[in-house]
DNA sequence: TAATATACTGTATAAATATATAGTATATTG
DNA sequence: CAATATACTATATATTTATACAGTATATTA
């Protein structure tokens, strides 16, 4: 993403303002006379040059066809549009369209820590830790992780929900049912990812 | 807020479906095109007609100079903010603010039927349902109750979290933990309310 | 040093657009 | 029963708007 001149960023900002006041973009002459410019084509030009780095889309001949493009962070920070994320299949990514099952409008703090998707839970291995089939976690990404969080973790291209334990080289995923039995993970020699930690649960009766 | 008949239904999805593509309102002759109108003025009446039921506002002179009007309508239909009940003292009802703990902002789509308090939920009589210590019960205010639905039911002035039995005028409130006990109610003698469903949960980590 | 980007003014114009007016027809309401 | 709302077609037009073209000036980059 280039960097925006002083002027590109205001003109920008111009276009936002027009959209959160009035429900639409501006028209050229609008930008003159918010800005101070007595000719449309300043404008014009700067609409094209924010257009070249991406920041907006022009669609031609329409009138106020101005289109931001907001990028993935920008976005994601407003954005309480949640992914559900139901069964996901070996070696694709957590996060792909495909996985999508539906979104959720949630409130960011409405949990201790932002959730990035919710993970539908598949079995009862989390049974005693009031973890029940189709529940909804509610994960947060993050790379840290101590012993005894709640963890999803991706374990040769299987995503599984399991409490957290490490000692040196070796990582225990343990479950909270009698029935289960703890998955032993060598660290050296197998394929791990943390992929988030559960913060919340979310159950539909 | 007066109703929309299904042609005005039409345009104002029409206009949504826009801005959610485009990023910005149609004209009158897109909205034409796009519900098969050959006159402006088809679309132009139908707009006239949602400005006077306060739907969206229109800018005189203004090229797409719409505005969806969300605030007051949609926004908080969807986007409802629900008390959380803590320890409740008996005799005092439910809902009053002094039991208020906060309010959560959640959409009401999240469950199957509209939420009308979360109750935080004491001890652990439904450990085996999946329900924990501090859980947030979202409770649906009905008289609508059948067999085995989670109730939360009013005994004596002392609120409970229990599945409900009926048989005749004997009343079962079942907890989902051996080690408690079934409350059995006699419905001629004893004074007894139900609150409400159970709809759904939420847990924070 | 030449090309390119930035940052403007000023003018012009074809196309896009809102909006008025004139009709027709049906359904609903006081 | 008249008034009003709904639901359209069809035509016309003043205004809005995007956008091209012609300049000027400075700064940055290859």
């Amino acid at each position: 993403m280039k960097k925006l001149t002083p002027q590109q960023t205001k003109v920008l900002n111009c276009i936002r303002d027009s959209i959160n006041k009035t429900g639409f973009p501006p028209t050229r002459a609008e930008i003159c006379s918010e800005l101070g410019f007595s000719s449309p084509n300043s404008a014009e030009t700067h609409l094209r040059a924010l257009e070249k780095k991406k920041y907006i889309e022009i669609r031609a001949g329409s009138s106020r066809g101005i289109n931001i493009l907001e990028n993935s962070q920008s976005l994601r920070q407003n954005e309480n549009k949640i992914p559900v994320i139901g069964l996901v299949a070996a070696g694709s990514p957590t996060l792909a369209s495909e996985n999508i099952e539906r979104k959720l409008t949630i409130d960011q703090g409405m949990f201790k820590k932002n959730v990035d998707y919710f993970l539908k839970v598949k079995g009862m291995s989390m049974l005693d830790a009031g973890i029940l089939e189709d529940d909804l976690i509610a994960v947060h990404k993050t790379d840290k992780v101590k012993n005894g969080d709640l963890a999803v973790m991706r374990v040769n291209d299987e995503v599984t929900l399991k409490y957290f334990y490490k000692k040196n080289n070796l990582l225990e995923l343990r479950p909270a049912n009698n029935d289960y039995k703890s998955i032993f993970v060598d660290l050296e020699k197998d394929d791990v990812v943390l992929e988030g930690l559960g913060v919340g649960l979310i159950r539909k009766n």
